[in-house]
RNA sequence: CGGGGUGUAGCGCAGUUUGGUAGCGCAUCUGGUUUGGGACCAGAGGGCCGCGGGUUCAAAUCCUGCCACCCCGACCA
């Protein structure tokens, strides 16, 4: 039996012996993607791309219940438009696309594939704005992105990603600021009800904040590895945008305003956390909520009579608000289902054979725990349901704890890198808030200050990297 | 961009040292027996040996140029 174990298993590479390639290993064998012609694009397979729609219902839901409309802007950028914002061109020039032909005729002005869309849809903004009654604008597009990054990964960090961008205009910087924090309560709430991933939310240094914004705000989550994964930002720009872009309106004194300004996003990235948060050696383990496939069943000895009807039965008994598939091919084993379904990561399997048909019962097997236990067939539906929430709480808990375990705290520089080398996590420490400190930590161990967490704790009061006065408390990790 | 490595069937590899009919495992297809933790038997299909040039009677193998990809260090949701 242990050795069968092993056997099962020997498709993946154990995390703790490669984890980057049990990463790799867990998405090309469990479908979710596949490496395309061009260097740093993946192809989302129906697998995988399943799991975003279902973030994007919940999300998509989530924007318009509190008042945002989606629309959709261009894909390509002028080069002029991209430039009007100082720091923002800065910060993305080096890895925008350029298109520079239209057929055989070269452009007179280059465009830049979006790699984020501040700068058009101000453009638009601006075209569009008048007066203070048309605000708030609260407009969100689902699309994707082009960055063209030196290393790739598929979902954690691809030259073409799929997300989402909400772009806010608002009257006071007060309002801004709210939109602003409401969006990232927003994806916290995504990440921690929807996909089990526990964050920590907060403020973004200076150094690691968005290009052109006024202050950034992001949903940090640690990976099975030790490593931090920015999983959602959200950005209050100030007027930065709205005045290069000259967006301006009459206000209700009839003086001419520039608005406040807000974008917010989150891409397909998260589902690399799904995998590097909840997975384990077998495969993929996903949260109830987003698993595109929440309940196989599996019939034993099909070929029996009665058998493949009672699953069909079962099935419809359950309710079409779960997902359910039947694997009732036949160039298969069950031993070999379950071990397929397991690397997919189906919260729950539910086996049926003559055998259980005899005594009213089903065998149900969940993903998380690996428990398998015989359930009666009266009342599956509640059975079931309570299970998936069983299983969503068990995740988040049981990451939390990962979490927990991979935090500590620091008594100084040298006893932080000695730790980040030791075991990577999130190092708790005070900071004093300069950059030649935060520049140091990085250039000394690869870290990077992930943020300045809203839940302050009090550390001391002086920086644990220079020693001088400290002014937050922060989270430090390898990212990636 | 700097250092190291690899290109042979869909995937993983052997064969290259010493030139001589292109192989193995998995996967795929057909037929049959199976079915409660990756079943078994029999058969079949599948190759520009990364690309170009050269040496040779003969090149996956030797020489040469190029290309691609992977790993490790500086930029990034």
């Amino acid at each position: 039996m242990a050795k069968k174990e092993k056997e099962f298993v020997q498709d993946i590479t154990p995390m703790e012996v490669d984890f980057p390639q049990w990463y790799t290993d867990v998405i090309l064998k469990t479908d979710l993607v596949d490496y395309s012609p061009v260097r740093g694009f993946m192809v989302i397979k129906p697998y995988g791309y399943a799991i975003w729609e279902n973030i994007q219902k919940y999300m998509d839901k989530r924007f318009k219940d509190t008042g945002h409309k989606n629309c959709y802007f261009p894909l390509l950028i002028p080069e002029s438009l991209l430039k009007k914002e100082a720091e923002h061109v800065e910060g993305f020039a080096p890895e925008v696309a350029w298109v520079t032909h239209g057929g055989k005729e070269e452009l007179q002005e280059r465009l830049c594939v979006r790699p984020t869309s501040e700068t058009i849809i101000c453009s638009m903004y601006a075209k569009w704005l008048k007066s203070y009654r048309e605000l708030p604008y609260l407009y969100n597009q689902w699309c994707s992105v082009v960055r063209w990054e030196k290393t790739t990964r598929p979902f954690l960090r691809t030259s073409e990603f799929l997300w989402q961008e909400g772009h806010t205009l608002h009257e006071t910087y007060e309002e801004a600021q709210a939109e602003t924090l409401q969006m990232l309560q927003i994806y916290k709430e995504t990440a921690e009800d929807l996909l089990a991933i526990p964050v920590v939310t907060g403020r973004k240094s200076d150094k690691e904040k968005f290009a052109g914004a006024y202050a950034t705000y992001t949903m940090e989550a640690l990976m099975h590895d030790g490593k931090a994964l920015q999983a959602g930002t959200s950005h209050n720009l100030g007027q930065h945008f709205t005045q290069a872009f000259e967006i301006t309106y009459l206000d209700r004194n009839g003086d001419m305003q520039n608005p406040y300004h807000t974008s917010w996003g989150v891409s397909t990235r998260l589902i690399g956390g799904i995998i590097m948060v909840h997975g384990d050696n077998r495969g993929l383990v996903l949260p109830p909520r987003v698993a595109p496939v929440q309940v196989v069943m599996i019939p034993i000895a099909q070929h029996k009579e009665g058998v493949l009807d009672k699953v069909y039965e079962l099935k419809k008994s359950l309710g079409e608000d779960i997902r359910i598939e039947i694997d009732d091919s036949t160039n298969y084993s069950p031993g070999w289902k379950f071990n397929e379904w397991e690397m997919k990561g189906v919260p729950i399997r539910i086996e049926v054979g003559p055998r259980d048909i005899e005594n009213n019962q089903v065998v149900i097997f969940r993903r998380d725990t690996l428990e398998k236990q015989p359930v009666s067939m009266d009342g599956l539906r509640e059975t079931v349901l309570n299970l998936l929430d069983d299983i969503h709480e068990g995740l988040l808990e049981k990451a939390r704890t990962m979490r927990d375990e991979k935090s500590y705290y620091v008594s100084d520089f040298k006893d932080f890198s000695k730790k980040m080398e030791a075991s990577p996590g999130f190092a708790k420490a005070m900071w004093c808030g300069s950059r030649e400190c935060e520049d140091n930590i990085k250039a000394q161990t690869s870290a990077t200050i992930r943020c300045i967490p809203f839940e302050q704790e009090d550390l001391g009061d002086k920086c644990h990297f220079c020693g001088k006065e400290a002014k937050h408390m922060v989270y430090v990790a390898k990212a990636y």
